[in-house]
DNA sequence: TCTGGGGTCCTAGGACCC
DNA sequence: TCTGGGGTCCTAGGACCC
């Protein structure tokens, strides 16, 4: 059995267990640099208030629903994520992560046992022991699991296990509900008499490879409780590692791009460390505003693409092959943004190729220092150590105005009880 | 007027997910 | 005026090869 578990309202409830004045109220958590409604309460939902809608059109709707919004803290909500992960890892071993709030389980209860009280076990135990409520569906298949979640959710015992016969579900549920399809396939197949999910299960599977794609066919294979969707391999290697942000405020200067990139870059190159990664090369690219004065022109984007001379992980080595290039896309004048930057090539830190030209007690010393940084990083907050090309007042770094400590990552923001 | 066939690799764009 | 960020997979079409 193939089981789902998905923390409720995620951002916004692990925002609650700091703090207790947020229950029963409606709450939401913004997007970065505040932009936009990415989790909500059920107060909120409430509502009728949509996923999606930007800040500024809830502002004069604050007083009158008194309504409750955070900036996102992602440090706060990984370390929340990381826990609900570790208390999976007590009921059984094979645990995928699928997302911060949400993971597969895989697993094959003794004859007797019932899936349903497994369900009930795992909810309230990551409810007591972390704090966040969640839903939990088991299933023959990914894609039913995700249903049978769904389901959980609304009901008080948060827990459902989908029929083998699963029709009577099925039936009842739009096709635009099935996990992989989308706002464009839905209309699609709706206009092809494919409305509901039972439908799209009994579909023929050369007709949906050839009118569709293999992916559509794999999903009503997995609808009808085939389980074709493949075990993600945690060890299994990132394609390409990106960061990328929209600024506080426009972006003028050359001096600010160049630190936000040189940010953006240190970001990133964190991640591949902890992945055992090396990038080949890095794309940098920004985005623009539109012009009105003295002509109207469009915004856009702009970027370069940068190829290292052998794969590398080192911050400071590729913020140095990175920043000569920023003066020759700058332009004066030009509003920008966001900045972005994408690694690429990406091999792991074991395989590499080797270099017949490399010097081998340069890289391992750079391999020590970046580790001493990220272990200091980790220990003591992000941020603690940091290359100087980043920037120390970053005035061009996210909005972030309503925003909660980071209670569980950072010694300096920890809850204090009075 | 008549102008092959088959294969690989790469990239851009589209679709999806949270 | 103000609407996020980080991924994956698939396909079509172009470039190139013999």
């Amino acid at each position: 059995m193939i089981g789902l578990i998905d923390g409720n309202n995620f951002y916004v409830s692990c925002e609650r267990i700091f703090n207790l004045t947020l229950e029963n109220r409606p709450v939401a958590v913004l997007s970065n640099n505040d932009g936009c409604v990415i989790s909500r309460s059920n107060e909120f939902k409430a509502l009728n208030i949509p996923m999606g809608t930007p800040y500024f059109q809830l502002k004069p709707l604050l007083g009158k629903y008194g309504l409750i919004l955070k900036s996102s803290n992602y440090e706060l909500y990984g370390d929340i994520s990381r826990r609900m992960i570790a208390v999976l890892n007590e009921f059984t071993p094979d645990v995928e992560q699928y997302s911060i709030d949400e993971a597969f389980i895989h697993l094959k209860l003794a004859a007797g046992a019932g899936y349903f009280e497994y369900g009930q076990q795992i909810r309230h135990t990551i409810l007591k022991w972390v704090g966040i409520p969640c839903g939990v569906g088991f299933a023959r298949s990914k894609t039913l699991a995700k249903i049978a979640n769904h389901i959980a959710k609304k009901q008080p015992c948060g827990v459902f296990v989908m029929p083998d016969n699963s029709r009577a579900v099925l039936d009842n549920l739009p096709v635009s509900e099935v996990w992989g399809v989308g706002r464009r396939l839905a209309p699609k197949l709706e206009t092809l008499g494919l409305r509901s999910a039972w439908q799209l299960a009994s579909a023929d599977e050369t007709f949906l490879r050839k009118k569709f794609n293999v992916t559509l066919a794999k999903t009503a294979r997995e609808l009808r409780g085939e389980s074709v969707i493949e075990h993600e391999d945690p060890a299994e290697l990132s394609q390409s590692i990106s960061c990328s942000r929209s600024f506080g405020r426009p972006v003028v200067d050359l001096s600010d791009l160049a630190e936000a990139v040189a940010h953006y870059i240190s970001r990133a190159a964190v991640k591949l460390r902890k992945k055992g990664q090396r990038a080949s090369g890095v794309n940098v690219y920004f985005q623009y505003y539109p012009e009105y004065e003295p002509v109207k022109r469009e915004g856009g984007f702009t970027g370069f693409t940068v190829t290292f001379e052998r794969p590398t992980s080192a911050t400071a080595e590729i913020i140095m092959a990175v920043s000569p290039k920023l003066k020759g896309i700058f332009i004066d004048g030009r509003r920008y943004k966001k900045a972005g930057v994408v690694f690429f090539g990406l091999e792991s830190g074991n395989k590499r190729q080797m270099d017949l030209f490399a010097d081998k007690i340069r890289d391992a010393k750079a391999d020590r220092l970046a580790q001493a940084v990220d272990q200091i990083n980790r220990r003591y907050g992000q941020g603690t150590l940091f290359n100087l090309a980043e920037g120390i007042t970053k005035p061009w770094a996210m909005k972030r105005d309503l925003l909660t400590p980071c209670y569980t990552t950072n010694w300096e923001q920890i809850l204090k009880v009075m």
